[in-house]
DNA sequence: CGATAAACGAGACGGTACGTCCCGTCTTTGC
DNA sequence: GCAAAGACGGGACGTACCGTCTCGTTTATCG
């Protein structure tokens, strides 16, 4: 049954869609991107490594930051299945949980620190990064889809440890996450220093102390 | 053929140099990045604005990058020299000391706020920012002739504050200082939320409040 | 799967083949070509137009010229069916023969003329010549399908002349033929000199001084 | 000094043309049109085989069929410079003039028969003369530069005849020209019979019946 | 002060990739 | 089971820039 209403002109049949292509065309994008850098990975190259025309790519992404996008969250959409099966599964991907706020982050942020330094990362989200950096509308996708859920689970961990009273009454959670996460990205992007679990244990007993009660740091 | 003593072929005579076709390099390049993006400036276009040959420009800079990282420094360097203008001078460009360390870290990171989003910088800072993401050399160059002078500037405030009591023992001021810059970075490059004075302040608070000694914190 | 005794795959079965869609290709074609020209008309185009999936185009002719060629032949049979209404009928398309062979021959190349100008037939008459010229196999359908049939009724009525002692004995009448048709192509595909009914009378005159018997001549 | 008056926005210089590309391409092309034919032969497959850039193409030529026309003319300036030294040089390119029309005539339309049977001139020669039927603009060229001048060394033999009295006062050079062209090119473009001398001879010989004197066809 | 050599503006060159248009094939859906 | 629709792998289009390479033309010391 064919919608009558939606599909414009120039829009192509999405249930025709092929997804043995789509499949090759992100694994060849990450390849490419990952081996030559993102300069040098070519819309061309792609299609020709996928082994798919080069109108293929283009009737399903307006340009090389998108699909390389899409490419990337189907990877990260890959990563979290896997993490998810080492978990219990039934709570979704929620921070853990244990009582103790501060070494609930260390491990988060010592985990964020080993993705950033796996090189089967590094090479797609540097390149996606800096192009939104650049491209807002890419920036705002990117960060719409993939940083935004992951900072939300900050805050609700935060929201919580806030009510169990281990944070600051008037203590915004939202800047409190980006106390933690700002620093290690500001360290990743500029490559300042290297990225280590010792600056991820720092980040995070300075940060605590910083949206500490008060009366909590006293009795530490 | 004879053979003259110094300067091989590839090695311009830097003396002889157009200082001319030098600052129109700078300005259409600064120019085009902020009309047209960084990806759409072109070597080509560079040439054309500034009536130069593309010859000149590949003599003197080996890409595109290297031009424009160039023409910023040229920028910051004009406008560090009028902001000094504005100081007494002589102890050129230290962070204020006031003796409030509070204050001090706000006017900067306010000033650093208003800087960010004036958008005579806006462009060719993302431009650079973003290229040295993902290109290491021009990154480190990024790094080195600019950001780190800057960085260095907060650690000798930090150090003076730790000095006077102000700040615990055992922080390191290079941490303390990423606890405040990188979450503006965060924000500025990814666009997450505004960029403003409130932040910058928030910022400020809590990072202060992480590094302040135990008993100062008692004693507030 | 049970094999059906006739018509392999590669063949369709043409007699459930649609006439509908047929004459809408024939059109299509025909209005393409004379609209845009020969190198711009696309079988994606001409299906679009006709309305018409482009498989049905591939399942019928193998190539945009052999389209094009049907289209025209189609064309060319009603023109000729029309043409037929004006004469008794009778006995067919033959050359008029009134006994005056030169005016014969004069109305005969005048009504060559005149369709050769028709702006109808330009376009897709050109269009099958040039191909023709330079493709071999759809020449030679062209030659035998169109050209040749008319050819022989030149030859014929020329055939008739010679027994009437018109025609000098020896002369091939194929040859003479061409004599007339020949330059008159010429003009025509070349563009060298306007194609005129003057013209057609003047090539007349000399072919059949020509091709006369030489006393015919001396007599005249 | 520079010329300030001439040289349009998107014009070349000509002056700093490469002659060795020029040849290259000349060459490329009329092998590919020779080897795989005209519709096959593509402006990439010439840019590559003379190892050229495409914008070298594209920057002195339109399309295609221009640059084959250009190739095509220098090959048939080079051959007629060989031939040229075959003669005794001082009276240039004219066409035989013995006394005798017929023989000269039979002699010339003997060589072009032989030229046209040439497989190194009938691919491109073919290709030219179906492009210009269908391109006016090209066709208009090809006539101009080559058919033309041709044409003329006919005409001018036909009128130093018709001054010496072998040709009917009266008659059209140019037409007469037709009778003898025309016919041979209609054979060869239509490829309806083979192309021989005999061919040449027979149009000759009706030809110069048409438009001898009516004595002179008395006397003969 | 005039010679000379380097930097300059200009832009042609061999290339690579772009994003688009069609090719001819294949697959899905509906009549 | 043909037909409309259109996605697919592929090839070529004509354009934009790349970085290199001459060209004359300034320009600015040096002999």
């Amino acid at each position: 049954m064919p919608e009558p209403q939606a599909a414009s002109p120039r829009t192509p049949d999405a249930t025709r869609r092929s997804e043995r292509s789509r499949r090759a065309i992100y694994d060849a994008a990450l390849a490419l991107v990952t081996e030559v850098g993102y300069a040098r990975t070519t819309v061309e190259g792609i299609a020709s490594r996928a082994g798919v025309g080069k109108q293929t790519i283009y009737r399903w992404w307006p340009s090389k930051s998108a699909v390389l996008l899409d490419a990337y969250l189907d990877l990260a959409g890959q990563a979290a299945a896997e993490a998810q099966d080492g978990q219990d599964g039934a709570e979704a991907a929620g921070l853990p949980d244990t009582g103790d706020l501060a070494a609930d982050l260390r491990a988060v942020l010592r985990a964020t620190v080993d993705e950033l330094n796996d090189p089967r990362f590094e090479a797609p989200t540097r390149a996606l990064t800096a192009e939104g950096v650049v491209d807002g509308e890419l920036g705002a996708r990117f960060v719409e889809r993939l940083l935004e859920p992951q900072l939300q689970l900050y805050v609700d961990r935060l929201t919580a440890a806030r009510e169990a009273g281990q944070v600051r009454d008037g203590v915004d959670p939202r800047v409190a996450v980006e106390l933690l996460v700002g620093p290690l990205t500001h360290r990743w992007l500029l490559r300042t220093r290297p990225l280590t679990h010792a600056y991820a244990d720092e980040l995070v007993e300075y940060a605590l102390h910083g949206i500490a009660p008060r009366q909590a740091v006293e009795g530490a």
